[in-house]
DNA sequence: CGTATATTTCAGTAATTACTGAAATTACAG
DNA sequence: CTGTAATTTCAGTAATTACTGAAATATACG
């Protein structure tokens, strides 16, 4: 890794982002960029990027790419000068909500679409009561989860970040009903 | 992918949850063992998985192993048999609690343990204040989200099913708090 | 102990994924 | 159009990761 003249905290925030990018699907240098990126007080053009991180130009130029497929950039452009500039968004929970959409719809989607087709297969009424079940099991928890998610993710910040200091005081709530209807015997 | 005498159901599962497997930072072969288990009726000893996805008896044992030190398997031993028999918790919900505390130890707390250190450091405060703020918001929303979980960790399964059902339902809560402290002038 | 069976380790190899440099393409100012 | 700068493509190569088979180790039973 030569060539990386960012300050201390700018490197070890970009090496570790890089591990981490690798992990959540992307390439190391997918996650430099998006780091480097996301520290930046300015939109940053590919030059920038290939100073900042010392690889080849071809290959911020495919990192980027994939970064916009995953529409976690911005495109930018200036006044008399035909570059393209790069930012990420500004708001940190557009980016998560982005992040968790494209996983979402790259994996959990696809796995939701397979579990319903397995159960209308003419095989899956004779296959064993367990794997019945299972399928169904798992079929369920993620409709559970996904269904949570797109509720929340129709929620405005500010109350989202409330509802989820929250937490298990939400319990309460259900607490309370279930005292209640025991108590007075409502259904 | 020779040798697999599966049914047409557990095949396509399998596969499925093999290449998922692999964007799971698990591989292939992990993801495909687990998903054998996972559909079993019971518990699986090395040779079974063998016999069923065509791998080497090496390759099992690799993924076995990395399957137990993810904590999603179990081992089981039977009587007159000094074979080891593997299963998957019968309970999924225990299964994906596994998964996200495993995910939240590798990936989640390191994170924040380097934003924490970052904040530490001499550098930090004379770097300019948009990475000041960026470490900062990335900081504070991970806390809340695993500030959150842990909560939720603690709910009992059938009263985190309640939660997740309500949804952005629970947002009328805050909805009438809001209301009723305008109205009345409640701080 | 000795032997039979189960499991793990690991060096070598196969397969996959990431990266580069050169060439091709695009975008646009003159 | 023409020329120049920016960007993309892609074949070749490097690096990484996954897998195998053989050897080593562990386990349990006589």
């Amino acid at each position: 890794m030569p060539e990386m003249n960012l300050s201390s905290i700018h490197q070890k925030f970009v090496i570790h982002f890089g591990e981490m990018g690798a992990r959540w699907g992307m390439n190391r240098t997918v996650g430099q960029i998006y780091a480097v990126l996301f520290l930046s007080t300015e939109a940053l053009c590919a030059d920038d990027l290939v100073s900042a991180l010392g690889v080849s130009r071809s290959n911020v130029s495919m990192g980027l790419k994939e970064l916009q497929a995953w529409q976690l950039v911005r495109l930018q452009h200036r006044p008399n000068d035909r570059r393209e500039f790069f930012a990420t968004p500004s708001d940190l929970w557009e980016i998560v909500r982005t992040l968790i959409d494209q996983r979402k719809a790259r994996e959990i989607d696809p796995t939701l679409t397979l579990l319903r087709e397995l159960q209308l297969e003419p095989d899956f009424e004779q296959s064993d009561e367990h794997t019945q079940e299972r399928i169904q099991q798992t079929t369920d928890m993620i409709e559970l989860f996904t269904k949570w998610y797109d509720d929340m993710r129709a929620v405005d910040v500010e109350r989202l970040e409330q509802l989820l200091k929250l937490g298990a005081t939400a319990q309460r709530v259900l607490d309370i009903k279930d005292k209640v209807s025991k108590a007075g015997g409502l259904k």
